[in-house]
DNA sequence: ATGGTAGCCCTGCTA
């Protein structure tokens, strides 16, 4: 089984990159964020011409998004629901789906802009409604894999430089303890199952200042998995070479892959 | 050098 996630900044301006992924990569699942498109635009009939289902969470001009998937896609979830006090209410920031028999779950965690500021609180309290989400329709026995883009670097040895994030978002304690928080719940960072001790490998590279050819990037798109996916793990990787070339986005794609659960 | 790029859709905002 091989799940992918990958914020491809405007599926639209993406779209050539996506189908020549789904063409080499040998996926069964690929979570989209960042599709900047509508419900009514998003490109559901490409996919199925490539043998996979979609699902897709829009709004338009920001964020969104979606599950591709060829296994399966069923029981799907747009956002936490009703009577949730979503604090990014209107934005399109989560979807999922039952793939085959493991649940998968697409996510982009607001960015939080600034510490201090009322979005970056607002990051904070959306952590908290992921966590209490997560919760209400999942158990920590059940195989799930929450994957997209965090906006959280989750230890300084993640980040290209601690020094140059200094008060800055993505690497403070409170959103370090929001990713934690999973963690607890019982989901574990599928990259570091995989690799322990493998540092400055990254997947998302500024576009500005040479920053992906000087290798000054962050680990904050995340797979993060219950036991049961957990412990048939074989293989994480980042496709660094989704982020040359013409026209790629600011993130590669992660690529998870496991033995099947039956 | 104290900026830089890319995408939204047109103008400054978002990342």
């Amino acid at each position: 089984m091989r799940l992918a996630t990958w914020n491809v900044n405007s599926l639209k301006a993406r779209l050539p990159r996506v189908e020549e992924f789904l063409g080499y990569a040998d996926v069964d699942v690929l979570c989209l964020q960042e599709t900047k498109l509508s419900e009514k635009s998003f490109p559901h009939l490409t996919f199925r011409e490539l043998g996979y289902e979609s699902v897709h969470h829009g709004q338009g001009q920001w964020n969104g998004v979606a599950i591709l998937s060829r296994i399966g896609l069923e029981e799907v979830h747009y956002g936490f629901g009703a009577g949730v006090d979503d604090p990014y209410e209107g934005d399109a920031r989560l979807v999922a789906a039952r793939c085959g028999d493991v649940a998968v779950a697409s996510v982009y965690v607001p960015n939080g802009r600034a510490v201090g500021t009322d979005h970056y609180e607002r990051k904070l309290a959306w952590f908290e409604c992921l966590a209490h989400w997560v919760a209400d329709v999942f158990t920590p026995e059940d195989a799930l894999a929450i994957m997209g883009d965090f906006n959280v670097a989750p230890e300084d040895r993640d980040v290209w430089d601690p020094a140059a994030f200094a008060d800055s978002t993505h690497v403070t304690p409170a959103e370090r303890a929001a990713v934690q928080r999973l963690r607890d719940w019982g989901m574990r960072d599928a990259f570091r199952v995989v690799h322990p001790d493998d540092d400055r490998l990254y997947t998302y590279w500024d576009y500005r200042a040479g920053d992906f050819h000087q290798h000054r990037g962050m680990r904050i798109d995340l797979a993060l998995v219950t036991e049961p996916v957990a412990t048939r793990l074989t293989w994480a990787v980042v496709d660094r070479n989704a982020r040359k070339g013409s026209q790629p986005s600011d993130h590669a794609p992660l690529i998870i892959d496991f033995s099947p659960l039956h």
